[in-house]
RNA sequence: GACCCCAUCGUCUAGCCCGGUCCAGGACAUCGCCCUUUCACGGCGGUAACGCGGGUUCGAAUCCCGCUGGGGUCGCCA
């Protein structure tokens, strides 16, 4: 049997991260297997801003590589099949109407599930199902609800493997009751847990909280310059193991060792920071290039001037402040380094003269200004700390050498004479 | 209210299925030290967990039950 997954979003305007990880995991299961990965909108009910919702959701899936085999299909425009299979339920008498609305007759006896992850489920109807354990299918105004398309879908598509977040797990009965009702085996079902904020409550892009608000949306993480690859192993470490003790894993191996029953069945916590480090460990190690095209949409800049502070950020969009005195002589000066060094003015105008006399490379400015200090009997810390200051305004940064020859000599001369 | 899922350091997790090798391992965070031209990085070390109560067993983080706690679902939302 070829397996056969997909990812269903609904266009709402923005990419929840629980819902990135449903589709990577989708993806991964799909690489793993070598069955084919599915995109379906569904977009049954709400019609609004399609088209910018549509995008947000493309964008995300690209940037985070996760390319679908198939689709995007719309539901919007699969009215016909659905007002096919209602038909069908009709006639078979397992579907009827009232107040307008179609109503799907659900069994009355309690639906084992055997979930890939969860294990042996048996639902009970709760108390409200026990008084009237149908429910609609396609409402008054026409339009057929989420349970119905969902497993029509699924069955038309031929999906092999639901996997979801576990909100759906109390709702799988009515799944399989419709599939049943076809007359078609309901697919293999996998519910994976929950991700939730840092104190245990659930993300939400409504969330009171605009902190907590952001967390939840992709596109959060876009803009702050997160490296899409982290993300990405980040997401793959929330509910799944490699069960060495590696945090860095190249997608491969992901795809290698990933499998379903070996997700967890418990809920997961997001630790942004965490994510933060993991984000920096893959900007440390990427290669210039794939770091100075990460860079283009957070203001690029001198490829020289990149590499000199790549290794030195978190986010992408820390780099303006750090590259900012690169690129123009208006840049902040820390009032306490500044302070601290005020006293240092004369040594930094003979470190100026000296460095006017010296070949512009690292090696040779560094002999010079240790030279300097021998001159003046005095540590060569007295003079790289009050020059990196008057270059960068700021106590911390890349090798002051390094620093200095990519500054330039007019800029370095004019600010240690300054 | 009913139903379903879950429960190892603050967080992500390994171990649990196939009880003893676990006075519980790794990572992030945190604290200290080292390295160092700063800041990072890196190295070394510290603090820190089997939710509680019963049971089964010679022996339980590992199996069973209960409790408590957390999450989810019961919509003419998806």
């Amino acid at each position: 049997m070829t397996v056969r997954v997909r990812f269903a979003p609904s266009p709402t305007g923005f990419l929840h991260i629980g819902s990135v990880r449903t589709a990577l995991f989708n993806w991964l299961y799909a690489r793993h297997t070598g069955g084919t990965f599915v995109l379906r909108i569904e977009d049954t009910d709400t019609a609004r801003n399609t088209e910018q919702s549509l995008r947000t959701i493309l964008d995300g899936l690209a940037w985070l590589s996760l390319k679908h085999d198939e689709g995007p299909y719309f539901q919007s425009q699969r009215a016909e099949i659905y007002r096919r299979r209602i038909q069908e339920l009709k006639d078979k008498g397992l579907a009827y109407e009232r107040d307008g609305a179609v109503r799907f007759k659900m069994p009355r006896e309690p639906v084992v599930m055997n979930d890939l992850i969860a294990g042996t489920v048996t639902r009970e109807l709760t108390d409200r199902e026990a008084l009237d354990p149908d429910f609609v299918i396609v409402r008054s105004d026409g339009n057929p609800v989420f349970h119905f398309v969902n497993v029509v879908d699924d069955l038309e598509m031929k999906i092999t493997h639901v996997i979801r977040g576990e909100d759906h797990l109390s709702n799988t009965p009515k799944h399989i009751a419709l599939f049943r009702a076809f007359g078609a085996e309901p697919p293999a079902y996998a519910h994976i847990p929950m991700i939730l904020n840092a104190d245990g409550t659930k993300m939400s892009k409504s969330d009171p909280d605009p902190a907590k608000a952001r967390l939840a949306s992709l596109a959060n993480y876009i803009t702050d310059g997160y490296v899409p690859e982290a993300v990405r192993n980040y997401l793959c470490l929330l509910g799944w193991s490699p069960k060495d003790d590696r945090q860095v894993l190249p997608i491969e191996e992901v795809i290698q060792k990933f499998d379903l029953p070996q997700i967890l069945r418990s809920n997961a916590r997001f630790d942004v920071t965490k994510l933060t480090w993991l984000n920096g460990e893959y900007l440390r190690t990427m290669p210039v290039d794939r770091f100075i095209e990460l860079a283009q949409p957070f203001g690029g800049g001198d490829p020289k001037v990149l590499a000199l502070v790549k290794d030195k950020l978190k986010l992408l969009k820390e780099l303006p402040e750090k590259t900012r005195h690169f690129v123009s002589d208006d840049f902040p000066v820390d009032p306490e380094a500044a302070a601290k060094w005020s006293g240092a003015g004369e040594r930094l105008h003979r470190l100026a003269d000296k460095f006017a006399a010296t070949a512009w490379e690292a090696p040779a400015l560094e002999a010079a200004l240790k030279g300097l200090a021998t001159e003046l009997g005095i540590k060569p810390a007295e003079l790289i700390h009050p020059c990196r200051v008057a270059v960068s305004g700021t106590t911390a940064g890349p090798s002051l050498y390094h620093m200095l020859e990519v500054l330039g000599r007019d800029r370095v001369l004019a600010r240690l004479r300054k």
